[in-house]
DNA sequence: GTTTAATTTGTATGCGCTTACATTTATTAA
DNA sequence: TTAATAAATGTAAGCGCATACAAATTAAAC
C-alpha cells in the first residue's frame, strides 16, 4: 500500500515543476476548489479546521493564485493605474509614495506611467492602463483629453484628479487651489513694498497647474495695479539650469525686478543658486519666492520663502477615495487640502537705495 | 426582413453596457474568435481584406482585450514588477523613469513598489508582484533574501540587480563596482594633500550600496596609510537634513577634517548647505565630495566634486536585458558601466593655515 | 488542368479561478 | 427527541481569451 503525506505530494510538484493550481491545493487538503477559494478569499466562511488544513497545504505547496484567472473570474485586477508627468521631477515622488504606500496596505499594487507633459501621450497611457485591467486610475491636473473620461466612465473604472482643485470640478478629485494659493505669493511681496516684479513659470500650455499657478500670481499682481510685461514673465522646464537661466536674463534686464516669483522650488532653487553663483544678495537686492516647499528649500542660505503643499497627504487621500470607490463606498468627490506660506528668508523688503 | 449594420450593433452592444468581447468582434466582423485573436496577436498571418474588417469592427465596438483572460491563455501579464528602496529621493528618479520608458515601449507596464529599505518588506513586495503576475523583476542591489531568488527561480520569472555590479555576481546584473567606484574619491583628496579625513554615509546594514562605497573609501585610504578613527564615520539617512547634521558633528570634532567624502549627493549637498549656513568656506576651510551627481550638485556654488553615474542608461539597459530575455534572447547576465568622477569646485588642496 | 504544398481560417478545448446554487452538516427551537 | 433553521461545503458553470488541430482556401509545381 502506498500513501503521501503532504511533504511528499509537495515534492512530487515540484519535479513536475509546474506551479501548484488552487485544484491541487484542493486535493492536498482534501477539500474542494470552492472551500481553497474561500479560504483565500473570505476566510471567516471556512470553519476553523478546515481552514488551517486548507493554509498548511497552501504553504506545502507554495501555492500563489494565478493573478490572471483571478482577474477573469473576479472582475478585479487589485491594479491600480497612476499618470504622472514624470518621475525626474521631486515635485511628484512624495505624493506617489504615499500615494503607492496606501494602495499596498490596502491589498492593491500601483501601475505607474509617466505622460511627459503631453495630453496625447497621457492619452494613450490611459488606454494602455485599461488594456492592462487596472481597477481604477489616478490622473494629475484638472485638464485632460475628454476621451479620457469617456473611456473610464464607459468602462466603469472610478478615476481621481491630484494635485488640482476646484470646486466646481465636474470630476472626482482631491488637491488643493493653485490659482487662490499662487495669489498669496505677490500679497506678501507686494506688502513688503515690492513694484517691480517678474514671474518663472511652469510651461503653462501643457500644465494646468503652471497656468493656474501663472494667472492667480497676475492676477494678485493686477489687483495691486500692478502689470507684468512680457518680458518678466519666462516659461521654462521643471529643471534647476532652467530656473538659473530664467533668473539671469531677468536681473539684466534694463529695469531688474526686486522680486521674482517662481511658480516652482526648482525653479526658485536655479534662481537662488544663481544669484549666489553672480554673487548677488538674496534678499538684499532681489527677493525671490518658490512653491511646493521640496526638501531642499528650507536648507538653502537664505532658506526659501515658499508655498507648502501637503503632498503626503494628498496622495493618502487620493488612494483613499479609490479604495474607497471600490469598496462601494461613497466619498467625498471633491477635496480640498490647506496651503500654507512658509516664510523663510529669501524675501524681504526692497532695497531702496537699488 | 431586418439587417443589422456595423453602427447598430456597437448602440445595441452599448444600451447593454457590457464591454465588448471577441465574440462580439468576430460575429460583427463575419469570422471566427480565433481570427479577431490573430489579428490582435499576429496580424501578418491575417489577410489584408479580412485584418481591415476585424479592426474596423474593434474600433466601432470600442473593443479591448481583457486583460485577465488574455494573461490567463497566454502566460503573460505584460507587467514587469520593480523593487526599489524609495521614490522620496531623487537617486532614483532618473533611472526609474529611463526603465519604465523603456518598458513602455516594448509594449509592458511597469508595476512599482517600495521597500523602504527593509528586506523582509522586500521579499513581501516581491511576493506580492508575483501573486499580480508580473513577467518579470527589477531589483536594486545585490543582497537580497535567498528566498526572493528561490521564488522567482521556482517560476521562471526573469530578473535583474540594478545600482550595482560585481564581475562574480551570481546573478544577472545592470550597474557599476560601488566598491571601486568610491575608492576613487579618496584617491583625488589625498593626491591634493589631505590627511584628515571624514564620511558621511548610507546606513550600511540596510544597503549594500553604502556599504560598498563606505568599504571603498576606507581601504582607499587605508592604502594610503589613512585610517579612519570612528567618531570620523557617520551613517544617516539620505536626507539633506542629516546630512547637515552629520556636517557640525564633524567640524566640531577636537581636530576636524580638511576632507569630508559623502557617499551620496543628498548628503553632500546637506554638508554643503550646513558650510553655507554657517560661514564656513568650502573648498577653502574643507573639502566636501559626493557621489550619484544629481542635477542639484552641479548648480550648487561651489559646485560639487562628484561620482557620475548614467543612472538613464542603466534604467534603460536593464529594462532590456529584461525584454530581450522575455523575448528569449539570453543577453549578457553582468552589465558593468563606467563611472566618472566629475572634479567641480568643493574640493581643492587644504589650507596648511588651518 | 491536376496534384501537391503552403497559407489562411474555423472548431473546440482549456487556462485557473470565483460563485450561484445544490447539498450536506451543525445548531437551535420546539 | 425531532423538526426547522442556519452554517458550511461541494458541484459545476462560466469568465474571455489563445492556440492546437482540422478544414478550407489559395498558390505553386507538374
Amino acid at each position: 500500500m502506498i500513501t503521501y503525506d503532504l511533504k511528499t505530494a509537495a515534492n512530487i510538484l515540484n519535479l513536475a515543476n509546474k506551479p501548484a493550481t488552487q485544484g491541487d491545493v484542493a486535493k492536498a487538503a482534501g477539500v474542494s476548489t470552492a472551500t481553497v477559494s474561500r479560504v483565500i478569499n473570505q476566510p471567516n466562511s471556512v470553519r476553523e479546521g478546515i481552514r488551517l488544513q486548507v493554509q498548511m497545504a497552501i504553504t506545502e505547496l507554495d501555492y500563489v493564485a494565478d493573478a490572471g484567472a483571478r482577474a477573469l473570474a473576479s472582475k478585479r485586477s487589485r491594479c491600480i493605474g497612476a499618470v504622472i508627468p514624470t518621475l525626474a521631477n521631486a515635485i511628484f515622488a512624495d505624493g506617489i509614495e504615499a500615494f503607492e504606500s496606501c494602495l499596498n496596505q490596502a491589498g492593491f499594487s500601483l501601475m505607474l506611467t509617466t505622460s511627459g507633459y503631453d495630453s496625447q501621450h497621457e492619452l494613450t497611457q490611459v488606454k494602455t492602463l485599461i488594456e492592462r485591467g487596472v481597477d481604477a486610475v489616478m490622473l494629475v491636473g484638472l485638464n485632460h483629453d475628454p476621451l479620457i473620461y469617456k473611456l473610464l466612465q464607459q468602462r466603469n473604472i472610478p478615476y481621481v484628479l491630484t494635485w488640482a482643485y476646484r470646486r466646481d470640478c465636474l470630476h472626482p478629485c482631491v488637491g488643493f487651489n493653485n490659482y487662490e494659493a499662487a495669489k498669496l505669493l505677490p500679497l506678501h511681496l507686494t506688502s513688503l513694498g515690492h513694484q517691480r516684479f517678474a514671474v518663472i513659470s511652469g510651461i503653462s500650455e501643457a500644465n494646468d497647474r503652471a497656468l493656474d499657478r501663472l494667472n492667480g500670481m497676475k492676477d494678485a499682481l493686477l489687483a495691486q495695479g500692478i502689470r507684468l510685461s512680457k518680458d518678466t514673465i519666462i516659461e521654462c522646464t521643471y529643471k534647476i539650469e532652467a530656473g538659473r537661466e530664467a533668473c539671469r536674463a531677468l536681473l539684466n534686464l534694463p529695469s531688474p525686478p526686486t522680486a521674482i516669483l517662481c511658480s516652482n522650488d526648482v525653479l526658485a532653487a536655479g534662481a537662488l543658486l544663481e544669484c549666489q553663483a553672480g554673487g548677488i544678495k538674496v534678499p538684499d537686492q532681489v527677493s525671490i519666492a518658490g512653491f511646493d516647499d521640496l526638501a531642499l528649500s528650507a536648507n538653502l542660505t537664505p532658506s526659501l520663502t515658499t508655498m507648502h503643499i501637503p503632498f503626503k497627504l494628498m496622495g493618502q487621500l487620493s488612494a483613499q477615495y479609490l479604495i474607497d470607490r471600490l469598496a462601494g463606498i461613497s466619498p467625498q468627490a471633491q477635496q480640498q487640502l490647506q496651503v500654507e506660506l512658509r516664510l523663510r528668508h529669501s524675501t524681504a523688503a526692497p532695497n531702496n537705495q537699488h
